[in-house]
RNA sequence: GUGGGUAUAGCUCAGCUGGUAGAGCACCUGGUUGUGGUCCAGGGGUCGCGGGUUCAAGUCCCGUUACUCACCCCA
């Protein structure tokens, strides 16, 4: 077989990159369990009507189907028969949650919590940060007919800890901005605009193209006249980590007589959410009224979230509340959740050179092999090292000590264990290891000897380069 | 889906106006039966793929595929 090209967009670690997301992955579930979420996972696939629903027909899909399809060769037969039970591959884990409760509402307790990190698959052009095949790590709460609204202002800590627990490894700190759609809309009708997605749809363009282009959209897109224009714009503007923003908003809205129900309902929550957050997480959440999201389920609060000094890189976790997703007709269970991009995260964190894993193999030590003859000597001390929780190889080949050293330099193995044995003058030898970054060699007994506890497991610590 | 760029050794790339493949690093082998990283000597490429022009194509032309960047959208 020829040498494969590597697909773009389906991401593959090599082994210390796989050992980084894994680190990640682990201590996000630690930090998920701590808060009483529970574990779930769902299939990979939903029926395609099923994703496609709540408009997101913007979302590629990727649809799911047999090589050795039925009737091969009858173009068209029963195409409307399968177009029913065709499946996709889920883009997010959100719907599929969705999915999932009403499914299972009869054996759920509410409100229920629970935690998800699959793999999920967007047909989108990659480009840096952004996969076709990636892996998101969710959090959601679900209640039965209503959702308090302190799980919007909870919600968004419990990342803002999972996140800054992987500060000791290299990440950046994070920046959770957040808005409130009661707000945005409370205030747009107020204006007397009422397609308030396309106003949303342009607003979300505002970093991008600056305020000039997104008066020039607001217009164009959203039949906006240049005054509503330009007080979407300043309402955009306003951004802060206290309750002062809430102020400034309404006093904004008073001056455009854009003062309404909804938009006061909206601040009340983003004033809460705000002032909980200046006590339990100061400085890593702010208001900022131009984020947008594009999804249309959010009813709420809006999360996006940004790495300090990566914030080109785009969100890296995101999320709102969302009222009607999950609704069978008769009970509906809003939620509230966010979603990290675990490998848009660990991409960055690779590249940057922000983490590094401490070796590529999980082995501490590589027991030598003196010839084939000897090798059962090395096995029986590979087992008792094993035996006491110390990960250990034994080397391939009974190469020359030299290479043998070698084969554990390569890997990042600190250790290599000499067996005891008879030299070919008859001189008895004793068991020795070695360090093979120091040099160190000392006698040691396979039943006792222990490695520095750093050293045990392949490990992940910050990187040098901080760019 | 739309538009631009790129495609040469495992990696990063050089190869001027067409004349039968180079560098650095990495890797493998050896430097006389065993303790690596230095040093020395060797090793390795259907120049993305297909076609065309030419005495001659890595180099020019056409097509194609992949990668990449921007738009779209988003983790």
């Amino acid at each position: 077989m020829a040498r494969p090209t590597p697909l773009s967009g389906f991401p593959e670690w090599l082994p210390d990159g796989r050992l980084v997301e894994q680190h990640v992955l682990d201590s996000l579930r630690r930090t998920f369990e701590l808060h009483g979420f529970a574990g779930i996972e769902t299939r990979a696939v939903e029926p395609l009507d099923q994703l496609l629903r709540k408009g997101e027909t913007s979302k590629e899909v990727y649809v799911l189907r047999r090589l050795q399809e039925e009737g091969d060769g009858a173009e068209g037969a029963s195409r409307g028969d399968r177009a029913e039970k065709q499946l996709g591959l889920h883009f997010d884990l959100t719907v599929p949650f969705a999915r999932y409760v009403l499914e299972n509402a009869g054996h759920l307790a509410f409100p229920f919590k629970r935690y998800q990190i699959q793999k999920v698959w967007r047909g989108e052009r990659p480009q840096e940060g952004r996969f076709r095949e990636f892996v998101q790590a969710d959090i959601d709460v679900v209640g039965a007919g209503d959702l308090p609204y302190h799980y919007e202002v909870e919600l968004p800590l419990v990342m803002a800890e999972a996140l800054g627990e992987l500060r000791s490894v290299g990440v950046p700190p994070v920046r959770i901005l957040v808005n409130n759609r009661k707000v945005a809309e409370g205030f747009y009708r107020g204006l007397g605009l009422d397609d308030v997605e396309a106003v949303l749809r342009s607003i979300d363009k505002l970093d991008k193209v600056g305020p000039d282009e997104v008066a020039r959209l607001l217009v164009a897109e959203a039949g906006a006249t240049a005054e509503q224009a330009s007080a979407c714009l300043e309402l955009a503007s306003i951004s802060g980590e206290d309750v002062g923003v809430v102020d400034r908003v309404r006093a904004l809205a008073e001056a455009h007589g854009a003062s309404t129900a909804l938009l006061e309902t909206g601040l009340d929550e983003l004033g809460a959410l705000v002032a909980a957050a200046a006590e339990r997480a100061p400085g890593v959440v702010v208001a900022d009224l131009k984020i947008a999201r594009g999804l249309d389920y959010y009813t709420g609060s809006v999360y996006e979230t940004v790495l300090v000094g990566h914030e080109h890189l785009g969100s890296i976790c995101s999320g709102g509340r969302y009222d009607t997703l999950a609704s069978d007709g008769a009970n509906t269970y809003p939620g509230v959740g966010l979603s990290i991009g675990v490998s848009r995260l660990v991409s960055r964190l690779l590249s940057a050179g922000l983490v590094r894993a401490t070796r590529a193999v999980p082995s501490a030590v590589l027991v030598a092999v003196t010839d084939e003859a000897t090798r059962a000597d090395s096995d029986r001390v590979a087992a008792a090292l094993r035996a006491r929780g110390i990960p250990t190889d034994v080397a391939p080949t009974a190469a020359k000590f030299g290479k043998q050293i070698r084969f554990a330099d390569r890997r990042g193995i600190p250790f290599v264990w000499f067996p005891a044995g008879v030299t070919a003058d008859g001189t008895a030898t004793t068991h020795q290891v070695k360090d093979i970054r120091s040099g160190d060699q000392v006698e040691a007994d396979p039943a006792s000897w222990e490695p520095p506890t750093g050293d045990r497991w392949a490990t992940v610590v910050a990187g040098e380069q901080q760019d």
